[in-house]
DNA sequence: GGTATATGTTGCGCGCCACAACGTATCATG
DNA sequence: CATGATACGTTGTGGCGCGCAACATATACC
C-alpha cells in the first residue's frame, strides 16, 4: 500500500459513491469519505480530467452555506450488457449510474452458440453505439444462464443454451476489445437488486430468483457478491427440500427448483408461458379477487412450505438482513396471504429470523442487464486513471 | 484514507504475517508486502520499538546472499481466552502466533451465571499472569456455547448455561481492563482451523463441529468469517434434513442437529460422555477392527446420509474450497468407509463439489481457546501503535 | 444589508514510501 | 582461501498525496 494507491483507492471511492448515487454534491463526498475538502477537490478535479464525471453548480439548495456542486456520471463512458437467452439475445449499453442508454432484444431462431451470441452482440453493439458518437466503451459484462467460472468467465454448463466448457469472456473480450467479465445470471440480478433494487443499503442479502430456466440465486456478504471457489455460489435452486421429492434435472432428489416450478404457478392462473409481470399481474388478480381460487391457495402452501425449508436452510447459515424475491418467487409471495408468509421464516433460529425483511425484487426486465454491467464497471472503476 | 492510515495497514499487515506464520524473514515481508527493503525496516522498527515483534539473526540458511534476520513475536504481549461450559471455565493467556502460553481449566459445581464466569475468568487471569511476570495483557476473547450478538458481545441465547438476553463482554472488559470480545465457540473454532488448523491456506472454508451441547458451524468467506447481520451466521446444525424427522430442541422438525446425535454415536461404540479424544479413538478402534460393528456401520449410514443433505445445501450455497469436520463429526468421518465418504458430497452440484477437501479438525481442544485468542487480537492488530 | 453558516480555493508542510547508492554477509568456484 | 556473484540491510534524497489554515464565495436568516 503506497502513496499511488491510496490515490487509486481514494479515486475508486469517489467514483463509487457517485455510481451509487447517480451523483452527489462535493460536500457529500466529503462527509462519506471523510476526507478533507482540498483533497476531495483535487480527487474530483482528476476524475473530471480524466473524462469520468461532470461537475454542475444545479444541486438543490437546502440550507445555509455556500451551495456544493454537485459531481455527476458523464454519460458518455459506456459498458455493454449482454444477457444471452433461449429465444433472444439481449444486448445493452449502460453508462455509469447504471442507467440503461440503449438497448436491443436481438430474437433468434434457436438457442444461440457462444460464437452467435459473440456474432450479434458485436454487430448489437456497433448499430447501439452509432447512436452515441463520442462515446466511449469501456468494459463488457455478460449474464449467462448457466455455471460460469468467475476468474476467467468460462461457462462450464449452461443447460438450457446447451453450452458445455467453452469460453465465453475471453472471445467476446477479443471481438470488442475491451475488457469482458462473465457470471451467473441469478448472481448478477443479486448485484443489481443490492446496487440499485430492491436490496439496497443491505450488507447481508439473500436473493433468489425463478425464471424460466430454474431457481437461482445470489448471496451478498458485506455488501460483495459471494462467490465462492470458482462462481457457482449461490445454488439456492438446489437445496433439498423433500427427500421424498421428485428427481431434478440435476440427479437430486427433491431440489426446490424440482418441487417449485414455474409451469404450476402459470398454470393454475391459466397462463402459459408468461414473463415476469404478466404471471405477476395474474396471481395478483387470482389472489385479489372476491373467490379466491381454492386450487391456487393450495399451491401457495405447497410452494410456500418448500421455500420455507430452503429460506430456513439459507437464513441458519447466513443470517442475512434481507431476501429478495424475483421471478415468480415474487409472484409466489404476491399471491400469499399474511398468514402465510408468516410460515416462512417460522422455522428458522428465531434470533436469526426476527427482522428479516423479505422483498420482491424492484427492476424488473432491466435486472440483469443491470448486474452485468455493475460485473463490467468492476474492472475500470477500481483504477479509474488506468482507462 | 490517508497517510497515517496508510502507515497504520501496513504495520497490521506485516504484525498479521508475523502472527499468522509464526515469525518470517524480513526478506518474506518484503516479497509478501510488495514493499521496499527500506519501507519494511522502517516498519519492523516501530514494531520493535512498540514491543510488538523481536529480531534475531538465526534464520536459516538458505541460498548465497546476506541472510536475512528473522522477525518473531514477543512472548510477552498477551490476550486472555475464555471458554465458558457447563462443568468448567477453560481460561488461557496466548502469544501472537496462537501459541497458548498458560491454560487453567477451573471445574465447577454446576453452569457458571456470566457473573461467576467474569469473577472465575479475573481471578484465574490474575494466577496465570503471576506466572509470566513482565508481560502485558492487551485483550480478551470469550468463546460462548450459544448464540452471542457480535456488535457487542451480548448473549442472546446459550441454552446449556442457561444464559438468555444478557451482556457478557462488557463486564469482562470492565472487570479485566482491556478490549474484550465475544462470539459464538462454532465460529472461534472455525477461526482457529482457519488460521492454524485444517482450514489454513484455504479461502472459502466451512467449518462444522459436533459437541456436547450440539452441531453448529462457521463459514469464512475470502478468508473472513461470516458474521451475517447480527453474527448469528453459520448455525449448520439446524439445516433441515428430514420433514419427517425429530423434533428439535428449536423447535422445528428434522435439524441436523437432531438427527446427528453425539449421544447415539458414543452409545454405538460403548462410550456415554466422551470427549472428543476418546470418542474419536473409540470410533476408530470399532471401524478398524476385523469384525465391524454392523450397528456402527448402520449408524453412520444413517448419519452420513443426513450430513449430506445439509453439506449438499451448503456447498451448493456456497461453493467452498473446503470443509472442516470437528467433535463427533470427526469421529463420524474417521468411522465412515471410502465408499461411504464419497455418498456424502455425491448430492451437491457437481461443480460446485469437486475438488471439495473433507477434513477433519486439526486443533483439538486448543480450537476455542485459540479461537477466542484470534477474536481477542484482532482489535489490538489493527491498530498495533494504539496499545 | 449585516451576520452566521457552509463550502470552494490556495499555499504550505508533513508523513510515508520508492529509489539509488553503498555496505555487508553468505555461497560457489577454482 | 581469495574472488566474484548474489541477496539483503542501511542511508539519504525525493516525490506523492493528504491535512491544515487562511482566505474567498455563496446562501439563509434576521
Amino acid at each position: 500500500m503506497d502513496a499511488s494507491r491510496v490515490r487509486q483507492r481514494n479515486l475508486h471511492a469517489v467514483l463509487a459513491l457517485v455510481h451509487r448515487e447517480r451523483g452527489v454534491t462535493r460536500a457529500d463526498l466529503t462527509r462519506a469519505l471523510g476526507l478533507n475538502r482540498s483533497t476531495i477537490g483535487d480527487l474530483v478535479a482528476a476524475l473530471v480530467d480524466a473524462g469520468w464525471v461532470d461537475e454542475r453548480d444545479d444541486a438543490p439548495r437546502h440550507g445555509v452555506g455556500r451551495p456544493s456542486p454537485r459531481v455527476l456520471p458523464r454519460p458518455d463512458k459506456l459498458v455493454v450488457a449482454v444477457n444471452p437467452e433461449l429465444e433472444a439475445i439481449d444486448v445493452a449499453l449502460v453508462s455509469l449510474g447504471g442507467t440503461i442508454v440503449a438497448r436491443e432484444r436481438v430474437v433468434v431462431d434457436a438457442a444461440p452458440s457462444i460464437a452467435e451470441t459473440v456474432e450479434v452482440t458485436t454487430a448489437t453493439v456497433a448499430r447501439l453505439a452509432a447512436g452515441h458518437p463520442g462515446s466511449r466503451l469501456v468494459a463488457a459484462g455478460v449474464a449467462v444462464p448457466g455455471l460460469v467460472r468467475r476468474r476467467d468467465g468460462f461457462v462450464r454448463l449452461a443447460p438450457h443454451l446447451d453450452w458445455r466448457e467453452e469460453p465465453m469472456a475471453a472471445p467476446l473480450a477479443d471481438a470488442l476489445g475491451v475488457p469482458t467479465s462473465a457470471a451467473n445470471d441469478a448472481h448478477l440480478g443479486c448485484r443489481a437488486e443490492l446496487a440499485f433494487g430492491a436490496g439496497l443499503g443491505a450488507r447481508t442479502l439473500l436473493y433468489i430468483n425463478g425464471g424460466p430456466s430454474g431457481i437461482g440465486g445470489g448471496i451478498a456478504v458485506n455488501g460483495a457478491l459471494v462467490e465462492g471457489r470458482d462462481g457457482y455460489a449461490g445454488e439456492l435452486g438446489h437445496l433439498g427440500v423433500d427427500p421424498h421429492g421428485p428427481v431434478c434435472a440435476c440427479g437430486a432428489r427433491g431440489c426446490l427448483d424440482a418441487v417449485v416450478t414455474r409451469a404450476e404457478l402459470a398454470s393454475v392462473v391459466g397462463l402459459e408461458h408468461p414473463d415476469d409481470d404478466e404471471l405477476d399481474a395474474a396471481v395478483r388478480a387470482a389472489a385479489g379477487s372476491a373467490t379466491v381460487d381454492a386450487a391456487l391457495t393450495a399451491l401457495v402452501d405447497h410452494h410456500l412450505a418448500a421455500l420455507a425449508i430452503a429460506l430456513r436452510g439459507a437464513v441458519n447459515l447466513l443470517n442475512p438482513e434481507r431476501i429478495v424475491l424475483g421471478g415468480h418467487l415474487a409472484a409466489l409471495w404476491a399471491a400469499a396471504s399474511e398468514p402465510q408468509r408468516e410460515t416462512v421464516l417460522a422455522d428458522a433460529l428465531r434470533a436469526s429470523a426476527e427482522g428479516v425483511r423479505i422483498e420482491p425484487a424492484a427492476l424488473g426486465s432491466q435486472r440483469l442487464l443491470v448486474g452485468a454491467a455493475e460485473l463490467a464497471w468492476e474492472v475500470p472503476l477500481s483504477d479509474p486513471l488506468s482507462v
